[in-house]
DNA sequence: TATAAAGTATCCCGTAGCGGTAGGGTCAAC
DNA sequence: GTTGACCCTACCGCTACGGGATACTTTATA
């Protein structure tokens, strides 16, 4: 289907719909000859599950990286994402109390603190937030982790012998052959531990940079590696699919 | 109090006051010597006011000429405002119904249309602005229609040779003697068939601005009159009120 | 089959509602 | 009389699009 059903299908607008493929959360299955976008069920079942996301309030980009989180589960989305519209419910049902005893304050039959006045206003940090990094973040990290634990005294030189030669190259350009090579043999190297399509690698550079518990690790092995993994990670990744 | 206290309270930031008092939309009762802003109860009372506006989603600008509107009542916003968040919470158990089938779907047990897939998320058009339109801006306009329609012979003549005669001069700047001179004799007029305070009569001239009706009236006596009126009067209820 | 109407594309500028920081006063306490 | 907590005013930045301009494509209709 081209943008307008599917605008009219969701309820979002085109623009709505253009910015999210500018912004690369929600890319069309196809684009025509003549550059119109084509999607498809599935993408109709993704912008489901991005407007529930957006529900419960988290920002477009932390919503592109929990789905492109090569963790990520659909089932489990739901059910968390369901038991956080259950939270929110609670919260406006105590603003709704808050203003059912302002009514009461106002007639004179009840008295009110002013901190009463405000309880069940969410302001500042994000409540879900917190729970979807949780989720999703964190798992991805633990996982990490483990794997790190786990490794045999071989895994863990030539973890060691990867990264280190990646931050002696971190000056030159992403998409250098000498970049990409190294980010080949990283890309096997993961691929022998786990199982990572280009998608998932390149879902697990962008948290290299946007999870500090990971930008911390490696940068260890040099200042701004985890960006450099980053940006060659994209463009393996991009070339990888093609 | 303070700033801080009051943010404390209130729940909301330091910079949110701030900005709140940039756009006139909750200005401290007071002011020291060294600029501190002093906020009293009634302010407190203020901004819990404005939070269950923004809670129905509605837009500062919407709440300030709602809340500066001459006709403007509290006990009537607190009960519409409740009324308002028992739609805003029927509409979020329509989203969590529709995660509930989702996950029902998942499992195979239903079937479900892509329509479905999407109902209870809401989009562009907001309907609690359109309530709170009704609710106040129409009210101001049908009182004002009501009050032409009862004029007598005498009062249209005068009200229309005001109009005339700033349209005449609407190319002037709104702080040019002339023009607060003529905006004088409009308020002065305006205090012979009812009653309102310089507040009251700067927010009459936002509407005539905000609300098209008023807009398209003006604008007959010459385009463009209804942006200056508004300007000026601005600046004469300023000056009324020191 | 031509032509109009509808749909789509890509810029690009604009807006709301603050967050955050810099650079600099102020006030009570010790 | 200095320290630390608090306050001020800019000013820049950000998100998630809205909306318009301009140009191309597709579809409907004559």
């Amino acid at each position: 289907m081209k943008v307008k059903e599917m605008a009219e299908l969701s309820g979002v607008s085109v623009r709505t719909l253009h910015h999210y493929n500018d912004i690369g959360l929600l890319v069309p299955e196809e684009v025509t000859e003549a550059g119109y976008r084509i999607y498809s069920d599935k993408n109709l079942e993704v912008l489901q599950q991005i407007l529930f996301f957006k529900e419960l309030g988290l920002p477009l980009e932390k919503i592109k990286e929990i789905m492109h989180n090569p963790s990520f589960d659909r089932r489990e989305a739901l059910l968390m994402q369901r038991d956080t519209l259950y939270s929110k419910r609670e919260r406006l049902d105590e603003v709704i109390r808050t203003i059912e005893k302002t009514i009461q304050e106002l007639k004179g039959e009840i008295q009110m603190s002013n901190r009463e006045k405000f309880t069940g206003f969410d302001f500042g940090h994000n409540p879900y937030e917190e729970e979807a990094r949780e989720r999703w973040g964190d798992q991805v990290v633990d996982e990490s982790e483990e794997k790190v634990k786990k490794m045999t005294g071989y895994d863990q030189e030539k973890f060691n012998e990867i990264f280190r030669e990646l931050a002696l190259i971190r000056g030159v350009s992403p998409e250098s052959e000498i970049a990409q090579e190294k980010i080949d043999i990283w890309y096997h190297y993961l691929n022998e531990v786990g199982n990572y399509s280009p998608h998932a690698f390149e879902g697990l550079g962008h948290m290299y940079v946007n999870d500090e518990r990971f930008t911390e690790n490696i940068d260890q092995f040099g200042e701004g590696l985890a960006e450099f993994m980053y940006n060659a990670m994209s463009v393996y990744a991009e070339r990888k699919k093609n």
